[in-house]
DNA sequence: CCCATTGCGATGCGATCGCATCGTAAAAGC
DNA sequence: GCTTTTACGATGCGATCGCATCGCAATGGG
């Protein structure tokens, strides 16, 4: 009997913000990831980084494969964080072109936080192997993204900018197998900002002939 | 006196391929490499790989940095062979633009030993930033492919299967950038090799015109 | 007021890390 | 045949690894 006593529940102590604390930790996650790659991501050299006890970290994260898939998910929200707000920016046409034209720009831009992330991203591919949350967390926007270039494609056939031979899916994939590959080289220092995003620049203009679109 | 007694040498015992062993160990490196990433490379686990002991593997390589120097450089002697022996099998025409085809073919293909050398050398972006010897393996080679790519686009020009509007230096970086990015997609599983290859030679044959070209 | 519960620092464990050291077996020059 | 040099297995060291455990401070519901 009194089976409920047990069940009882005291006091709900402690009031901290868990999701802001673990955003804390894995910002500092991402940060060694990007800079050193993912054999220097100790849990102690997170807390150090973080600014934070070894404890804590364990506190918010009971395993480390559970902190790295909360680092590689900060990743993208970042990523996806920065595309929006320069969505946001731009005129409120919702002509689809620019987005697609935007989205790229951020990506191949020289902005730190940027970099950071594809650094990191690419810190995890090895696991993407292993994991597949990792994976479908790396990969997992990617169609989403090509059908919006494809759309884009198919607009600038039917408003007779683009030439009629085009086939829009095979140069979706290219526009964004493109996109990705200038992002790394200037991540890791290959080559300037201000080159890849000529390059790409270049090609839209050559696929989807060169409709006034804005700077930045 | 005698300053040359100790100088004097002995014999010169125990004749092993040092180069053979040393490559068999940076072989066994290369396939944790790209099996699971750099973390997964540690003395002892290169030395069971390898099937040899831990002091062999000390032996050829002072220090761990060493080894996964010697590691990287295999990969890329790797992929520099298998591209070679393609061309050998290439008619004698010498015609650069089956060069870049054949060389971008095998980038593609999904040979496994292919895809273990792309994967083990995206395991080694991170250590690029932090050793120059290391990105210079990684990228070293770079330019001499790009200008391959310029002067095949301008040879097509001269031809008049290209458009005469193009400039052929942005074409060079475009083929290798979307080269690289397939050849990654294709290493880590988000597409086949086919659709990868497909998706080339479409772009390809818009870029230069659709020459004859051989299959495989 | 009290105490159940949570937040989290501290500490210790066994495993593994890169590396240094030592011992020895084998082969060529003298 | 002795010596010298190389080849390499074995072992140990201090540091660091991920993780489990313990203990205490804080706090809000009963």
């Amino acid at each position: 009997m009194s089976m409920r006593s047990h069940c009882y529940a005291g006091g709900v102590p402690r009031k901290v913000d868990v999701e802001a604390q673990r955003a804390e930790i894995a910002a500092a996650v991402l940060r060694l990831a990007a800079r050193s790659g993912l054999e220097a991501v100790s849990l102690r050299e997170v807390a150090a980084e973080a600014g934070v006890s070894m404890g804590r970290v364990q506190h918010y994260f009971r395993t480390k494969e559970e902190m790295l898939l909360h680092g590689v998910r900060l990743a993208m929200r970042r990523m996806d964080t920065r595309i929006a707000e320069r969505l946001r920016r731009l005129p409120e046409e919702g002509d689809e072109e620019q987005v697609l034209r935007a989205a790229i720009d951020e990506v191949l831009g020289d902005h730190p936080e940027t970099r950071q992330v594809i650094r990191a991203s690419v810190a995890y591919y090895a696991r993407a192997q292993e994991n597949t949350e990792v994976f479908e967390v790396l990969f997992g926007d990617d169609a989403l993204l090509r059908e919006l270039a494809c759309r884009v494609v198919r607009t600038a056939q039917a408003q007779g900018r683009a030439p009629a031979g085009l086939d829009p899916w095979q140069e979706a994939h290219i526009i964004w197998a493109l996109a990705d590959s200038l992002s790394l080289k200037v991540a890791f220092g290959q080559t300037s900002s201000e080159q890849a995003m000529a390059t790409m620049r270049y090609h839209l203009d050559r696929v989807l002939g060169c409709g006034a679109h804005p700077g930045v």
